[in-house]
DNA sequence: GCCATCATGTAATTAGTTACATGATTAG
DNA sequence: CTAATCATGTAACTAATTACATGATGGC
């Protein structure tokens, strides 16, 4: 069973900095949300098997009954464990790909139409990704995960070009 | 429930040329595997609904008791009407992206590792999108997903200029 | 006092993977 | 004749989503 990259991304995220179930439920949907997902009923029981395996540990209990994990030597461990030695399984999945492949199959029309709504919706995600860059380099000091995010900037740009060119080649009475 | 993109992914491989359940689960792992991928297990039970829905029909019973199906006028509605009136869910779910993010939180030594191996997975990955591309050109007619293998292509190369970019940087002794 | 947000959990359902199972056809 | 591939299905399990449920704290 070495797939699972639901465990490994909670264990990356506390290797940065310690968090309750609900902080890693936030820093999904706003940091690593273009290469994975998961909702708070999925991390909690997550963070239990973490714990009864040795992988993390409760650092403190605040207000709110709300318990602070972090990540322990054997978490670590595991990390680099699974990024060193195994091979990826590679699960991809995404939906924004799936309606790209399936712009081909649909009249000039309806295609503009939906490249319309691509185009706005790769807009609003390097709006999304540049104000968490923003909000990035505002630390002090160079915070772990800036390169992906300008990863994530890049091949937006690229993508978004692809768009337009595709947009502009269904043009209906100037095609240029 | 509007989610569901298999739904729309064999909706619109068949809209491309009818097939088999077969066919199905080998143009998954060969065209759309960068986007979705679906064993056959989970393609004939929903190439069951699909038909009990009236967006798919047999139209063609071969041997080894194959069915082909072809996509419905129902079935190019659904896909219409998905792909231009609903708000994508936009399920995002990458390993690789997730085993990047990791990178940082990795020690050097570590990390170099790790990322000569992502560099090997893009260049294999960029060697199989190559070999679909050159496949694709040699078809007479211009075949409908050429586009987004195309861009397939583009964003595999951003990607490995950023692993290299983050391999030089982690560079031991001479640093540059 | 009340509303937003913090905080944690479980239950029910749906989606996806892996394993099991079977048999037909074709190429060598 | 036999191995590879074509072809279809179901069962068992794991992962993920959505819905249900509860309660504490802080700001207004």
């Amino acid at each position: 069973m070495d797939p699972m990259s639901l465990r490994h991304a909670v264990l990356g995220l506390l290797a940065v900095e310690p968090a309750t179930g609900y902080d890693l439920a936030q820093r999904f949907t706003k940091s690593i949300s273009n290469a994975w997902h998961a909702g708070h009923s999925q991390i909690y029981p997550e963070l239990a098997r973490l714990q009864a395996a040795g992988m993390v540990e409760v650092v403190g209990e605040g207000a709110r009954r709300s318990r602070t994990f972090a990540i322990t030597d054997g978490g670590h461990e595991e990390l680099r464990r699974w990024m060193t030695e195994t091979e990826a399984s590679r699960t991809q999945r995404s939906e924004t790909g799936v309606r790209w492949f399936l712009l081909a199959v649909l009249d000039p029309e309806d295609r503009r139409i939906a490249l319309d709504q691509e185009i706005a919706f790769m807009t609003s995600e390097a709006q999304r990704l540049q104000a968490i860059a923003d909000a990035i380099d505002e630390t002090p000091d160079p915070h772990p995960f800036r390169a992906t995010v300008d990863l994530g900037l890049r091949v937006n740009a690229v993508m978004t070009d692809w768009l337009r060119e595709q947009r502009a080649a269904t043009e209906p009475d100037r095609p240029r």
